[in-house]
DNA sequence: GTGAAAGCGCTAACAA
DNA sequence: TTGTTAGCGCTTTCAC
């Protein structure tokens, strides 16, 4: 690390004490407890602090002696640039840093790359406590957290048995998708999600993929889909489902185009997320099929770009569950069981469903 | 802080070197220096940590003795959440993630609210260095950085002769949007910019605090408007400049209307930041403005919702600001002089931008 | 109001 | 390969 202008000599409180004759409880009490020895004093040692350049009191040291660091550790499943791309991470950080400077407390992200499995940053962070965004329930960076000494609260994913946890009943907001497009007439879908697992499968996903999947929040959203169309007569083992690691717009795209050539007789994609969503919409236009004339469109999570765009898709609160997620942490009292945060979703009519194309020729012709 | 689940009895290094009957050297290599120690011996180190739930090195007690965090702070001008809430900002916050986790060090948000003058947290922050994003030259959260006894990078503002910097050519960029509009015909112009100083004063600036700001880089693109403006005949002290303390579009409307109400002979409204002019443009349309037939407007920044918005305005690279401090502050190399980084701008002639209302009449009729 | 003593939990020489 | 010694810089009882 580059040596700054600004670096000080080693001046410690030690020091300090000893060029002024006094212990060093009393510079300490200079910093940290000004009632506790006399103004005279006081001026005296924060005078000469500066004279010798003595920084104050070393936040670490600080940190050993009182076990409080002063900061909320923060676990992603992405790499940490990833968070400051996808806006609902976006949203989420932006509940979590409210509930942080409301507590004055730090928010120190560490930097796990989910392709590897070095967990020494997990082991590194000097933090009091840590929030877990959505990661895969084999993650070893979890593993790692877990096994730290200091509470912890986990936003959408895993679920664990003895964890704080924040979430939405995704079961119940895709069921809502569902049952939408089921009642439009929709019998023959498509479905893009998002990651099920560590490794990467960009492609159609097997049933046992599906169930197996180490996303609960996927896997959910999978399940309910399945036991909502399952219930309108559709053979899910026939729905094709597509996958894509990475999560931005041309994943969406590539992801509907898979399907598309597939089965071209598809007439409505359900994404499991609006990048995706969005990303699908960006296909169908390149083909010039309309939406929703030709193909039914809905995404998930109700970020603006989806609202801009007319998206018919399911909001979740993201602020609000990074928000909960902090408070939850920071929360004084003690508790003995682990808590949990469901928090609600509403459904989202956008323009990008409407009926299937020829439907009454389909359901109701000769 | 709430007790987690996960919470393990106190082992120490030491007391799992007493078990083992081994030193704490030996259980210290087991963790640090795998290479130091029997294969067998560390396994046995291991095991008998599991058993005793010992969850491995303290890491504040591990930089204590190393005298290394493995994070970099960031101080931001604004409210922690605010960070999450700007596009500019959060586009700087990817560059900087990007650079964090290629150094594999984590990225501190230090909490600092601007209106406050407690700096407490600035000085519990344990980092390697800090990262300090546009302040005021006068800010205390800045002081208390600048005292600790570690590197730090400013981006932006303000500029420090003795630390490093990253930023772009403020009063450059800003005359290429001057002389743009003085190309197109402008003479009336008003000015909507961004807060000049730590107090908050939402109204119309006087020539003494426009010179007096605290921002440098408002500073500089207010005296580079002036500067341009004065050689093409235009009397600066007549210019309205009107200024905002918060940072948002509807602060950006309410400047506009401000000033639209003041002197409604206006032609053009430059604004020194993409959020204010999105803002501005609102407030036209509401009063039935058109951009650019009567009214022209530009931004500041270049960010997406602006070039959505076909905006004229100045695009700076700030995920490369970002990477920049980053990469400037992790730099191994000791490097005994302050660095500078200047980067590019781009002038983005948008849709916003045009010939002002009756210009034939107004420099050519009788 | 001030000081002495006792660590917080760990790592890095160096010696064995 | 393992252990001994010596702190990193600080806060906190508890006496005075």
């Amino acid at each position: 690390m580059a040596r700054s202008m600004h670096v000080r000599r080693p001046a410690t409180l030690a020091s300090l004490a000893a060029e002024l004759g006094v212990s060093r409880t009393t510079v300490s009490n200079a910093y940290n407890r000004p009632d506790q020895l006399s103004p005279e004093l006081r001026r005296r040692v924060l005078e000469t602090a500066r004279r010798l350049g003595y920084p104050g009191p070393d936040p670490v040291a600080r940190s050993l002696r009182t076990r409080k660091a002063g900061a909320v550790g923060l676990l992603l499943t992405e790499n940490l640039s990833y968070a400051f791309r996808d806006p609902a991470a976006i949203g989420f950080l932006e509940g979590l840093a409210l509930a942080c400077e409301d507590a004055n407390q730090g928010l120190l992200l560490v930097p796990a790359n989910p392709e590897k499995e070095d967990v020494a940053s997990v082991h590194r962070a000097g933090v009091d406590g840590f929030v877990v965004y959505s990661v895969p329930d084999d993650d070893p960076h979890l593993a790692a957290v877990l096994e730290r000494p200091v509470p912890t609260v986990v936003c959408d994913q895993p679920e664990l048995a003895s964890v704080d946890r924040v979430g939405i009943d995704d079961e119940a907001a895709i069921t809502q998708v569902a049952n939408h497009l089921i009642e439009l007439g929709h019998r023959r879908i498509g479905v893009v999600c998002m990651r099920l697992a560590r490794d990467r499968n960009d492609g159609f996903v097997p049933p046992d993929r599906q169930r197996a999947a180490h996303f609960h929040v996927q896997r959910s959203r999978l399940a309910g889909l399945a036991a909502a169309f399952a219930s309108a007569g559709v053979d899910w083992a026939q729905v094709p489902v597509v996958e894509r690691f990475d999560h931005n717009t041309s994943c969406g795209a590539s992801a509907a185009a898979q399907i598309l050539d597939r089965d071209p007789g598809i007439t409505a994609l359900i994404c499991t997320s609006d990048i995706l969503a969005l990303g699908a919409l960006n296909e169908a236009r390149r083909r010039g099929l309309r939406v929703p004339q030709d193909l039914t469109i809905t995404g998930f999570d109700g970020i603006h770009e989806a609202e801009r765009a007319g998206l018919t898709t399911v909001r979740q609160p993201v602020l609000e569950k990074g928000r909960a997620a902090g408070k939850l942490l920071l929360d004084a009292h003690e508790r003995t069981r682990p808590r949990t945060v469901t928090l609600g979703t509403e459904l989202i009519l956008g323009s990008t469903a409407g009926p299937p194309r020829g439907a009454e020729e389909r359901w109701f012709g000769p």
